[in-house]
Order: C-alpha cells, then sequence, then structure tokens
RNA sequence: GGGCUCGUGGCUUAGCCAGGAUAUAGCGCCGGAUUUCUAAUCCGGACGUCCCGGGUUCGAAUCCCGGCGAGUCCGCCA
C-alpha cells in the first residue's frame, strides 16, 4: 500500500507542479520523520526560477487537489519541504488487503527465472563461519526474489576437480579418514595434515600435478578418487545448511563441463574468434582494463577454475533470465574478469553480489590452516545457550517445549546477526556477542508473533474482515503504516539485491507490534473496539510470519 | 606499489548509490513501568570532531580531490 501512497503523491505532486508552472525530472520525495513522505524539490526550483523556497512550496502546494478517497490525507509545508500524510483510506485498504492475500500480503511484479549461486564452498572441509555468511544473504536472497514473484532456482557450484580437491583424494589414500567425526569434518582432518605434508616436501606436488592431468582427460580411477572425496564433503556441507534452513534446487558439478565438451567449445571460440590468443604456451584472453591478462588454458592443456567457470556462467544464461552470483570479497578481480570475457562474447553476464570477509579475533580464516570456526560449532553452541535461555524464561514448561522451541530460535539468532549486517561491511567472529539473546535479534521478532498467536489464542476466533476505522490509537495507527511497507521493503531488497534491509524492517515491525502491545490492550477492549483490535493482531501475525519467513527464520506460535 | 571495500558515541551498526528538517538503532551504563493479552516487553536519560584536510552547493555523514588507518585482491591456485 505504501507503493500504492508513493505513486499518489507523485502524479499529485506532478500536476500541481504542472498548473504551477513550474518543471522538473525529479520530484525529489523521500521518506521523512516528519510526515509519511516529503518533497524537497522547492529548493532545486529555487535557484532555477529565482524564487525563494518557501513561496515556491507554498504556490506547489496551494495548487494540490486532493481527490475523494485518495491515499493521501493532507499535505503541509514546513519551510519548504512539502509533507503528505496517508488518509484513512490508506490504512483502511492496508487491513483489507493483508486479509484478502494473507500470506500472499507483500508481494512484488518480479517476472522471470532466476539463478542464483550461493555458498560453493570447496569440498575440502566443512563450512565455516565466514562461508555461511553466503549462504545466508543467498538464502535470504533467493526467498527476497521468491516472494516478490521470480521463478528462482538455488545452485550451489561445486569445484570437484580442482587442485584443492586433489589434494583432498590424495590425502585419503595417505592419511587416515576417521569414521567417527561427520563426514565433511574428516575431510578437513586429511585435508589438513596433507597441506602440512606438501609444505614439508615440496617434491610431493607433483604427484598433485599428475592427478590433475589424469582428472582433466577423464581417468576412471581418478574421477572415481575425486568423487569420492567431493561426495564426502558435500554430503556433510548439506546436513549443515539443512540444520540453517538452506536447501540448494541443484548442485552443479564443474567437472561436467569438461566432460561435456563445453569447455573444449569455448576455449576454440574464444581462440578462433581471436579473443584469445597464446603466450608462453599459454591461451590467454588479453585485458586491456585490467593489469593482468586472463590465462585460460595451461600450457599443459589443463582448464583453470575460470575456464570452467566461464562455461558454468554460459550454460546458466542460457537458462534464465537473471544471474545472480553471492561471492566473497576475495572473488571481486577474478569475477570482473569473468564478466569481461562474457561481455567480449555477448553472453549475460551475471548480478554479483559481494560480501566481506568474516575473520577471527586473531586474523584470517584458513581451512587449509585449520584456522576456522565451523558453522556446526556455532550451531551447536548457540542451541546449547538457547535452550539455556527458554529454560531461563520459561521454567514451567517441559523439557519437550524447551528443545523445540530453543532449536528455531538458536538458528534464528545465527541467521539474523548475519543477514542484518550490511554485506560490504567486514566483520569479526565474536563469541560473546554470537551468544547474546539479550540483544534486538531474531527472538525478539519470533517473540512479537509469539505474542499475536497468544492473543489469538485465546479469542473465540478471527473475523474474515473487520472496520478498521475504529483504530485511532497512535500505536494502532504506527502498526498498520509499518504493515503497509513490507511489498516496499521486499521490493526494494530484491531491485538493489540488499536482504539487510528486510532484517531492519523486520526488527522495526515487532518494534511496532509490541508498543501496540502494550498500549492497546485487545482482549479486554471495549465491544466496539474489540474485533478491530484482533483483526489488527492477525494482520501482523500474518505479515510478522512472512517476513520471519523470508529471513529464512521459522515463526513458533509459543515461546 | 596498484585496484577494490570499509572508517558514524566505549563496542556493534542504519543512513551514503538517487545531498536536505533534531544523524539510526542495538549492546553496555543510569533511572522508571509488571495484581498483564507471555517482561525474550515497554518508557526515559547520559554518551557523537559521522577518520583528517580541502572543494562543489543555499545546504555535505552522503558528491569531488588529497591524505591517514583497516581489510582484501593483484598465481599457468581455487
Amino acid at each position: 500500500m505504501f507503493i500504492k501512497f508513493k505513486h499518489a503523491v507523485e502524479s499529485t505532486l506532478k500536476s500541481a507542479l504542472d498548473t504551477a508552472g513550474y518543471s522538473t525530472d525529479n520530484l525529489y520525495i523521500e521518506e521523512s520523520a516528519h510526515s509519511d513522505l516529503a518533497s524537497s524539490l522547492s529548493f532545486r526550483l529555487a535557484s532555477e526560477y529565482k524564487q525563494s523556497p518557501m513561496i515556491i512550496a507554498d504556490t506547489i502546494a496551494s495548487k494540490i487537489t486532493i481527490p475523494e478517497n485518495s491515499l493521501i490525507d493532507r499535505v503541509e509545508v514546513a519551510g519548504a519541504y512539502i509533507n503528505f500524510f496517508v488518509s484513512e483510506t490508506f490504512l483502511n485498504n492496508t487491513i483489507y488487503e493483508i486479509f484478502k492475500k494473507q500470506g500472499s500480503y507483500g508481494a512484488g511484479h518480479g517476472k522471470g527465472k532466476v539463478i542464483i549461486e550461493h555458498t560453493s564452498a570447496n569440498p575440502n572441509g566443512p563450512l565455516h563461519v565466514g562461508h555461511i555468511r553466503n549462504s545466508v544473504i543467498g538464502d535470504t536472497l533467493a526467498r527476497i526474489l521468491k516472494k516478490v514473484g521470480y521463478e528462482v532456482e538455488v545452485q550451489y557450484y561445486a569445484n570437484d576437480m580442482g587442485r584443492q580437491i586433489a589434494i583432498v583424494a590424495w590425502a585419503l589414500d595417505r592419511f587416515e579418514f576417521n569414521q567417527q567425526k561427520k563426514t565433511d569434518h574428516a575431510i578437513a582432518d586429511v585435508y589438513i595434515q596433507a597441506n602440512q605434508e606438501l609444505r614439508d616436501n615440496p617434491d610431493l606436488s607433483l604427484q598433485i600435478d599428475n592427478m590433475m592431468q589424469k582428472i582433466e582427460l577423464g581417468d576412471e580411477e581418478m574421477v572415481k578418487r575425486f568423487d569420492r572425496a567431493t561426495n564426502l564433503a558435500i554430503a556433510g556441507i548439506t546436513s549443515t545448511l539443512k540444520r540453517m534452513n538452506i536447501h540448494h534446487d541443484r548442485f552443479v558439478y564443474e567437472s561436467r563441463f569438461v566432460k561435456g565438451g563445453d569447455v573444449a567449445d569455448f576455449l576454440r571460440e574464444l581462440e578462433e574468434s581471436g579473443l584469445a590468443e597464446t603466450i608462453d604456451g599459454a591461451l590467454t584472453v588479453p585485458m586491456p582494463e585490467f593489469d593482468k591478462d586472463l590465462v585460460i588454458r595451461r600450457s599443459n592443456n589443463t582448464s583453470l577454475y575460470v575456464t570452467r567457470d566461464l562455461a558454468y556462467h554460459r550454460w546458466k544464461a542460457e537458462r534464465c533470465d537473471r544471474v545472480i552470483d553471492v561471492l566473497g570479497a576475495d572473488h571481486k578481480l577474478i569475477s570482473s574478469q569473468l564478466c569481461y570475457v562474457l561481455r567480449v562474447c555477448g553472453i549475460k553476464e551475471p548480478e554479483i553480489v559481494i560480501f566481506e570477509f568474516v575473520s577471527l579475533p586473531e586474523g584470517s580464516m584458513s581451512t587449509r590452516a585449520g584456522k576456522f570456526i565451523s558453522a556446526d560449532d556455532l550451531l551447536d553452541q548457540v542451541n546449547t545457550q538457547a535452550l539455556a535461555e527458554v529454560t531461563k524464561r520459561r521454567p514451567k514448561t517441559d523439557e519437550d517445549f524447551r528443545k523445540r522451541i530453543s532449536l528455531p530460535v538458536g538458528i534464528g539468532a545465527v541467521r539474523y546477526d548475519i543477514v542484518k549486517i550490511s554485506p560490504e561491511k567486514a566483520t569479526t567472529f565474536d563469541w560473546e556477542s554470537a551468544l547474546d539473546f539479550d540483544k534486538l535479534g531474531a527472538p525478539f521478532i519470533q517473540y512479537s508473533h509469539a505474542r499475536a498467536c497468544s492473543i489469538l489464542k485465546k479469542t473465540s476466533g478471527v473475523p474474515d474482515s473487520i472496520d478498521p476505522s475504529v483504530l485511532t490509537g497512535e500505536a494502532e495507527i504506527a502498526l498498520v503504516k509499518e504493515l503497509a511497507r513490507f511489498s516496499h521493503v521486499t521490493n526494494a531488497a530484491a531491485s538493489n539485491l540488499k536482504p539487510h534491509i528486510v532484517a531492519i524492517y523486520a526488527r522495526k515491525l515487532a518494534e511496532s507490534f509490541n508498543q501496540f502491545y502494550r498500549m492497546s490492550p485487545v482482549l479486554s477492549a471495549p465491544d466496539d473496539l474489540l474485533e478491530a483490535r484482533i483483526g489488527l493482531v492477525e494482520c501482523a501475525r500474518i505479515v510478522l510470519a512472512s517476513v520471519l519467513d523470508v529471513l529464512g527464520i521459522d515463526a513458533p506460535e509459543s515461546m
């Protein structure tokens, strides 16, 4: 409804501008603390028309006519600002729309198919607290895009033939594989040992080179060894992701682009078109925009990560309308080189979402060096802490209840803490903050939802529709206005690919609901207000559940 | 050395792309509200050179230039 209000403000302002004889290509409409929407365009017109901005604002405002039943209630001039306020119609329509659309309230006009790739961690160990920043951002984006109407396919691009996997495969023959451990953790153990060994005896790396050659040629024995390594790691990674409500529709193994000939085709086309040339025996794409050219085939004829990635991106581009990649900041250069090649080949480029690194207080993480905190460790500890928190707050409930509630509370807390931070901010992992349940995070939002459910459970039923016009309390109106912003937020998050704005909205919505809860008693409300307030609680419940769903966070009905 | 990103109260952070009204919120700190629809709540208070210096503008946290600091990348690794 907020979007419709904005459109109404735009057209109203535009026609007033025409009537007053001004013209501009930008209406400078912004959200404001002083009104529901404000325009500061009088300032801009002032120099052009050699008039005082206050006079311009007054002139424009005097030409504004608001039709009957408009979403705009009134217009006020404050200094040079023109302030617009929502009408009762706006508030009523918001409630009607939520009742009508229920869980699909907040959908947008996204059209077409999106392939979004996220996580895609190398299968050489478990996911760590850095990888899951990728997973949470990617999964939330996928949910946002679905919410606004896109058909979304989520992919994990699994590197099953790179040098690091060769090292894992080599390590599995050389070191003992711990059968007791979760498979991805056991893979990390042998991988770390292998890297130590390779550091101590650099000559051994010839064995790795040899394996790389064989896998490129499709040597059957070698394919088996690489597959075993990859599958053990991916199985563990998948189960960690499942714990966090994260699902991939498809795992795409990079080896398929070598086996299927896509890589060879792409290389041949690049060579024949003259876009790539052989330098020192290696096929290279000149990159005048960058400091450095890009090697796409080694002098020993093997392909590189970026070569396979090019084939993968062409494959994706042929299968959807938008390609989105969620990548760590270390991929900035290589991904822009990849885009450069795709661009000169006339292939649709991916939209790339970059997130900055998560480090430990003692420095950056490294799977190879064994310096990392695994996602499983984090989830275990957070769940333990969540159980303690539920026990502290609901001591009279049975253990079954406490365990059942602590799970979504813990997972929600982890997801929210990650997604609330803007991706371009580098972060340092901190146990104390990760295990802090007193701050305003997912549990705060889940709690608001549980409160709404609790009220509804005590009523004799939710009405099919209500008369919202009796909801005139300050907190009630503020809550309805917040509910009205939902689709505006999801659409903005989708078009800017910024999931954190949904997280911030969810917190604000929960705050609005809590204020309403405090100020407007529902069950003991006078008869003329009772039904309307129950209806408003139902609307809040619907939108709180929806926004939590978009964030991939479960919404318990009691906690 | 070059590229990219970040720098906002003690700590974490929104706003920056599309410049505007008292700079957002959380943690922590101080004080208040509970015979309740679940207090994982609500209300109030203290805490700021928006890294520094120039510039553009009627107006700069936001745009431009120059510094400083942090992270990251600059492999025929992935």
